[in-house]
Formats: C-alpha cells, sequence, structure tokens
DNA sequence: GAGGTGCAAGCATTTACCTCA
DNA sequence: GGTGAGGTAAATGCTTGCACC
C-alpha cells in the first residue's frame, strides 16, 4: 500500500484536523490487537476497568477467611466451585489427559476438540458432585464465578501477557486452582472485552475525526466561494501582477516559467527553434 | 516444490447462568 | 418475589499456521 504511494512519488497525508481544532482530539490509546483502519491509527491497548482491580498480592490469595466471606458471589450454590474442581483432580496429569466421561461420545475432530471433551467429562464430573450436594438438575451446566483473587491473578498475569503458552496455563491454573480450560476461556474472554472496548474507542475516534473533516471541509467550501466572489468583483485585478505562466516542452516535458506569455520564451523553446533552423 | 492432512491455537458468535437494580 | 438488563463463564464452529507425509 505504502509501496505504491512511494512509487508514484506521492504523499498524501490523512491527517485529522486536530491541529485545526482548539480542542484537540486526543489519539486513541494504542493497541497491540490488530484493528483494520484506513489510516495508521495509535492502536496501544487502552487501560482497561477490568485493570483496576484491586491488586492482591499472590501468596495472600486465597489465604483470608474474611476475604471469602466478603465475596459471597464465588459460593453462590453453597459449594466452593474451586474446591469442587480440586476434588476432580487439577494434577498435572490429569489435566492434559483429563478425566474422560463416561457419558461424553467422543467422536474427536481435532485435538483441541478432544481435550474440549475430556474437560467436559471432567465437568460432567464436577456437576455430578454438585447434584449430590443440590440434589438434583443435571442437565444444567453451572456458572462458576471466579473469586476476586483468582480475577485480580488473571489480571496481572493479562497486563504482562495477553496470551498464555501451556505452560503458563497449567503453572496459572495450579496457582488458581482452576482447569487449565478455564484460565484459557478466561484469557479468551479477556481478549475479546479487550478488543471490544478498543472498537468502542476507535469508532468514537473516527467519528470525531469525521465530524472534523467535515467541518473542514465545510470550512473550506466556504472560502472558496468566497475567493470566487472576489475574483468576479471589478478591483480584482487592478493592483495583480500578470500571472505566471507554465509553459512544458512537448519532447523533454521540461517546465519553464515566464512571468508573462508575451515576454522571452523559454529556454528550452529557444534550443528547439535553435535545432529546427539547422 | 506443491498439495493434502492432522493438530493446535485463537477468534467470533452464541448460549446459559448469575447478580443486581 | 418476579423481572429485565448487564456481565461473564463456557460452548461451538470456523480459520489459520505449522509440521509431516
Amino acid at each position: 500500500m505504502a509501496g505504491k504511494d512511494d512509487c508514484l512519488g506521492l504523499s498524501l497525508s490523512l491527517r485529522c484536523p486536530e491541529n485545526l481544532n482548539p480542542d484537540p482530539l486526543p489519539p486513541p490509546p494504542p493497541t497491540r490487537l490488530a484493528v483494520s483502519a484506513p489510516f495508521p491509527l495509535n492502536l496501544l491497548r487502552s487501560p482497561s476497568p477490568f485493570m483496576q482491580l484491586q491488586k492482591i498480592s499472590r501468596t495472600d490469595a486465597f489465604q483470608t477467611v474474611a476475604a471469602r466471606q466478603a465475596e459471597p458471589r464465588a459460593f453462590h450454590v453453597g459449594i466452593d466451585i474451586n474446591r469442587t474442581t480440586s476434588v476432580v483432580g487439577c494434577d498435572e496429569e490429569d489435566e492434559e489427559g483429563m478425566v474422560t466421561s463416561p457419558n461424553s461420545t467422543v467422536s474427536s475432530i481435532s485435538g483441541k476438540r478432544s481435550e474440549r471433551e475430556e474437560n467436559d467429562g471432567e465437568r460432567a464430573a464436577s456437576s455430578s458432585m454438585e447434584i449430590e450436594e443440590d440434589g438434583g438438575d443435571a442437565a444444567s451446566r453451572k456458572k462458576l464465578r471466579l473469586s476476586k483473587e483468582q480475577a485480580a491473578v488473571l489480571e496481572e498475569t493479562f497486563k504482562e501477557h495477553s496470551t498464555l503458552n501451556p505452560k503458563q496455563k497449567m503453572g496459572l491454573a495450579k496457582q488458581l486452582n482452576l482447569r487449565p480450560r478455564q484460565v484459557e476461556v478466561w484469557f479468551q474472554n479477556r481478549r475479546a472485552r479487550t478488543k471490544l472496548k478498543q472498537t468502542e474507542v476507535d469508532c468514537e475516534y473516527l467519528r470525531r475525526c469525521c465530524e472534523n473533516l467535515t467541518e473542514e471541509n465545510r470550512r473550506l467550501q466556504k472560502e472558496v466561494n468566497d475567493l470566487r466572489a472576489l475574483k468576479l468583483s471589478p478591483h480584482f485585478y487592478s493592483n495583480m501582477t500578470p500571472p505566471t505562466t507554465l509553459t512544458m516542452c512537448p519532447r523533454c516535458e521540461h517546465v519553464a516559467s515566464a512571468a508573462a506569455p508575451s515576454r522571452q520564451p523559454p529556454t528550452w523553446a529557444a534550443a528547439e527553434s535553435d535545432r529546427s533552423k539547422s
């Protein structure tokens, strides 16, 4: 794209008229996510409201009973969801090998899918425990809300890197007493939220750019009209030097200027006439 | 080297559940 | 207590990149 412009020797700069605007539009915070835009936007990741969560040291996480009591949402069904999953098994061998549910119809399309199915198996086991404690409702998938501490740690990790390699995922899952799949899903959803937020910011930025350009266009149109009106007025040429005439050599396309058409011919024209004479 | 295949990872979209006003 | 809106964990399907044959 840019290369084409370079070839033509053109430099079209589509500037947002921030400098024209008394209230300049701050460039959007840059992002690491690829958001296609018609011109380069400054796209660094915006500080997210999710990142304003209270910072809790990792060693302190999960340790205070008070913190657990302060966050009853994580235990909405009267069961510590994390403990439930940990009972099911979050051991390193189990995580990738996982428990295969007798209920899961394993028609593995891909490894990823098979992992999911295995996780489903684990989930089935997990929910079966809930069934035991809840006393029924087998088919419903329980929504497992992460605790504040877990979310905070995940958030901190996300700040460092928005994607995880398998080792990091395992480590984090172990640290947070979650299944690796949960960590994976959380990061996926978190990336989606970031992207959505950034898209909103970009949209707003482009909208204001459009407004500014419209205003600028209106201003320039007005200027053109004013100049036209001025040109038509009888006094326009009275104090004016004659317009410069540009003449181009048809052969070499050299452009020469002359103050007035009736004066000295351009140098290339003289050369041409010399050549024709000889 | 080109093409087919399997796998892993990520993304977009949707669903289901939970919380809160 | 019922209800709708909003938030979010999780499911599903698709795409892409890579390794291997």
